[in-house]
DNA sequence: AAATGTATGTTGAAATTTCAACAGATGGAG
DNA sequence: CTCCATCTGTTGAAATTTCAACATACATTT
């Protein structure tokens, strides 16, 4: 595990906890690893729910796909973030969603009742690990907001302008990268690629935005 | 508080928690209420996210202002529902919405620290409202999930079939009641109202629905 | 450098949604 | 019962989005 300790110390689910006492707690929580390929599925739709992953390299994604085979991205998932918590927290059976592996990755897997009910060692960090488990779901919350907050809109310009100033905003600055290919943005904001595209070129032109590949300034 | 029990005891917060337990409790987490007036504010943007709100009686509701000046209005709290948990656990320093009370309205505010951090008394029932408060948030996850899951569909047929066969699910029966009039359910859709309208008599028209105000059958 | 595959930009026609306006239905209040 | 306010359904025109198709740009491999 000590491979991981780079990436599991920038893990929200383990702030506030000393390398020593982490390797010792992952023992605790029963932690395993498991690598994935390039578009391999990570956890399919309707597997049990009971396991918060992590992702240590690569990236995830969670997806919704209906019977058209719209793909809908609900989130990208990086290297230090989790993933499933919320589904293992609020008691679910069967997972909803789909989380495939956007290139090749490596995630961690905890069963969430070793984190939610203390272990028979009565591990003294048990307490700042449920906290920051706390902390990790509620942001998820006010992520999943946003996201609504953007694809609530009903053009695809209001949308995409209230996608980047909110990028804007959270990264302190008019120039910023965003995590996300053309495809993968206009999935984001449940639009269509090509009018997306087209979209984009009007703001340009209109000088209202300023964007190559991945960045984007708002002028 | 003894006159707040009956709302209380129906609040998720304290589930599993019983009456003598629930007043001690009170103290112990520095329960206080306030009064308010119709349309006066609870909390005002900007304000510091620390405490969790129960509604006592009256609704209060969550509003947002976007970029252009729009004010949204996102929620709608009632009676032994709580709000503000998210920004407070997730520790967001200021609130980014406001918070009026729609009618006359009595709130009870819990510092959240007090919840998630056990109190000096080391109070026994601290880890029953840890794991309550854990699942409130991650189910108020799910329904945002779930939401996302009905509004990422494109059309508006989409929308609405998605959400009324998981009201068919949720209610284990393809007659059920929704809690929306016409222009609710289109706002939760995302959707024209006179489009849904002329959309369900389609579905109408084609025996693939059944309904009379709010009560729909999926055949 | 050529070849290949993928990502992005562009376009016009088709489909859908929005918008405004109105008519019928419904439910209270007097 | 009548009046009034609100909710719901309907309609057609305008605006927007989707869709399919293709051109260009870019990156990687050979």
């Amino acid at each position: 595990m000590k491979k991981y300790l780079d990436v599991l110390r920038k893990c929200s689910l383990f702030d506030g906890i000393e390398d020593e006492n982490l390797i010792e707690m992952l023992g605790c929580l029963r932690a395993k690893v498991n690598h994935y390929d390039k578009n391999e599925t990570v956890i399919a739709e309707g597997e049990p729910a009971k396991y918060v992953g992590i992702v240590l390299s690569g990236v995830v994604q969670i997806e919704q796909t209906d019977y058209y085979g719209n793909r809908s991205i609900v989130a990208g998932i990086e290297p230090s973030e989790l993933f499933g918590e919320s589904f293992a927290c609020a008691g679910v059976e069967r997972i909803p969603v789909n989380v495939v592996a956007n290139e090749e990755s490596e995630i961690m897997f905890i069963n969430c009742l070793r984190i939610t009910q203390s272990c028979s060692n009565a591990c003294s960090f048990h307490h700042q690990i449920i906290y920051n488990l706390m902390k990790v779901v509620a942001t998820k919350n006010l992520m999943f907001h946003q996201k609504i907050e953007i694809t609530s809109k009903r053009s695809t310009r209001e949308k995409l302008m209230t996608y980047l100033l909110l990028q804007a905003k959270k990264n302190g600055s008019n120039r910023f990268e965003i995590p996300y290919d053309r495809q993968g943005l206009a999935d984001y904001l449940e639009v269509e690629r090509s009018g997306l595209s087209a979209e984009i070129g009007k703001l340009r032109r209109e000088g209202v935005i300023e964007c190559r590949k991945g960045w984007f300034e708002v002028l």
